[in-house]
DNA sequence: GATGAATGAGGGTTCATTCAT
DNA sequence: GATGAATGAACCCTCATTCAT
């Protein structure tokens, strides 16, 4: 329970850490200098992720980091100028990703509902109970101590979602399917129990299990007037 | 060859600490020994709560505790067992108000929509802005690494608020104001604009100002499947 | 094992502490204010032995000495400068006891070997496996450090003892008793065999229990050029 | 209000710390990576024996040892866990030698009293006012605070030496040399001179002045029923 | 480039000592 | 006199960062 341990005691690993890369004969035997370089720099990422994410920033050794990503810890140093650039940057890498899905799929032609409906589920697919549910809890967690992570956030990923979902709204209120006029100002309220549900997940999970696929639906029916037929 | 140390992104001390108590001899001559005690106690859970919430938890060093408490580090482990305890017990003693404000008044003869109109308007005003939502962002931002916090936070806040929410909804289902039959089964809707915005208040609100308590509204137009007139 | 301790964990304390003194009616209600000092002095002493011995002098709290001597912290500074001083006195107490009976009983007309026989079976029984074999023992392990302890151990103690045991062993070469005349020159060598049962006890009687009465005897044969019956 | 910290009797450093490496540059440039990593390891071995010799097991500062062994406080964490740690393992690194020479050379043809004179002699010379005298001093000081310590030394050197003692005394017993046949039960016996001069040496050597070895060949008059002829 | 031993500034915790009550 | 809350200097141990190999 302790975020901060004392002695060696190693607080076990928090999965076990990637199998050391197979070393001499190398899964890209042909692969470059920098390309080898890359590889690194990724392992890196990747064990840095999860133990930030495990751990909370401060908390989270770069050793853990250096052995969990099979290099030496003086390697870290060779890819990231110290532990806040190595976050920052692990921030923005981690959220491309999820950037490129959010500009995603206006709806063509079908309708308004069966587009949140995709992104709802894909969501609850994709994101409360994934990886990508810990970026953004670790996000939410550590956000305020890092103005650049917010800054990156809001600017990449916030501020262009909800313009994508206000768009939907627009298209939903402009097509009939919505009938509350407010929500345009407020895309938020669309997004708010996917959020409720990612930190559900980290938080309550245990105590309560909450089924997040149908939590959207429900709400998706508030916001299009509908009760389900269930 | 030296390690430099950096935390977080800021350094500097999050307000001001209280000035040393400016009374030569003692502020409060007439107090009783336990009342001086009582009040230290309190003062070192304000100034550990203000260092929490600015750092998290494993970033904030009792010495600043101390400090901005006025005594002395020391002190701090006459009432406090360790950091850990501190942490726990500060955050139980922080949610105490909120939890008895959460068993409140249902709605006596009133619509539900007014109280939950009362509810929401409350919280804008109480606690998105204020350390409340300063307290419950720290929460959602430790709770993961403090199981217990999260217990506490769940047993006390989460399920007794949701439990309230819930049969507040079942009133509004039964009364014909509400016609979402799903949201008995999901009181989390409900409240998530709420959660939302005490996030937004404290990662983006430098970037986009959230206006809380109109978003409610629209969220309870949703809810209770009316326009408002404004 | 660790002679220092980590947190409250209070490491259980080493005997049950003397029940505390039943306080307002005492044992001696008549006791004046001096008497009573006096007590709490003798309380605090005792208190203080039994912690040294068990845990060395580094290693013993003062907050433990007063609540085994049921008085407060502050109090034992009324009756001692520091801590430093309150071990050095208190093994001057300590010992009082053992010095009037070590300069005791020179063999009035029986023989040398029933005198030393007597000496090292009171030995046997009343210092190697009790209190005043730990303080032995502690003296022994603190010495080093407290050149003042070890002055007046030598003083008060070591020289007087060993001029008692010379003016023995004279005794017993004038009257023909003891063949070895280098003996005279090194009483050391007949208590030698005590020193090494004292420490024995400390250290192995777990491993492998010392009849030290018996070993005495053999001790004796040797020095009185005998071979035992048995 | 502030506390003032004194430690034993003696402040100033045991002896002056080994003068920082001279070179600019490193001392021995040929030497391995592990061939530096083993003088290291060793030279604050001997740097902490030093400092526990000196001032004992809880007295002594980690970081007196890492200056006066020429390293930093943090190398030391890199060969031992712990103090403790680092106590246990300097205390079965300094027996060592010791045990080597205890196991060592029983009488070829040679008298029982030649090869307990040669010991006798053996252990004046190298031990008594050596550091090895220094170590033994130190495992019966802390010993009793320390049962594995205690525990290794009976296991490795004091039930070794007794059972070789024990050897030789049969032999004796057997040849005729020795007539005194409980000796045999009580090895102790023959070393307990040897025992006490090691303490003599630490604690009264300035008070008087021990000829150990001239005490010791008494001792051995004593056991052989033989007066020397000086 | 990669390594990992070495560094040393901290930070949590302890405890001898003080002093207002 | 007695108390015990308060103090703050230490001390153990950690870990970000450096740099010789």
């Amino acid at each position: 329970m302790p975020a901060k341990r004392r002695r060696a005691e190693k607080a076990a690993p928090v999965q076990p850490p990637a199998p050391a890369l197979p070393g001499s004969i190398s899964p890209k035997p042909a692969s470059s200098r920098a390309a080898r370089a890359a590889e690194r720099r990724q392992a890196i990422i990747e064990a840095a992720l999860d133990e930030f994410i495990a751990r909370g920033y401060a908390a989270t050794r770069l050793d853990d980091v250096a052995s969990r990503a099979g290099v030496a810890k003086g390697t870290i140093y060779l890819h990231f100028a110290d532990k806040e650039t190595l976050f920052q940057e692990l921030v923005r890498t981690a959220l491309v990703p999820l950037i490129g899905r959010l500009a995603a799929p206006p709806p063509p032609g079908g309708s308004v509902r069966a587009a949140l409906e995709n992104f709802a589920q894909t969501f609850a697919r994709e994101v409360v109970s994934t990886r990508r549910g810990d970026i953004l809890r670790l996000i939410v967690a550590e956000g305020a101590r890092f103005p650049s992570v917010a800054d990156f956030y809001y600017r990449e990923v916030v501020s262009r979602g909800l313009a994508g979902m206000r768009a939907l709204i627009e298209l939903g209120i402009a097509s009939g399917e919505i009938r509350n006029e407010g929500l345009a100002q407020f895309p938020q309220i669309v997004v708010s129990p996917v959020i409720v549900a990612v930190i559900w997940q980290g938080l309550f999970a245990r105590h309560a299990p909450l089924d997040a696929s149908e939590m959207f639906r429900v709400h998706l029916d508030l916001i299009f007037g509908e009760r389900r037929a269930a």
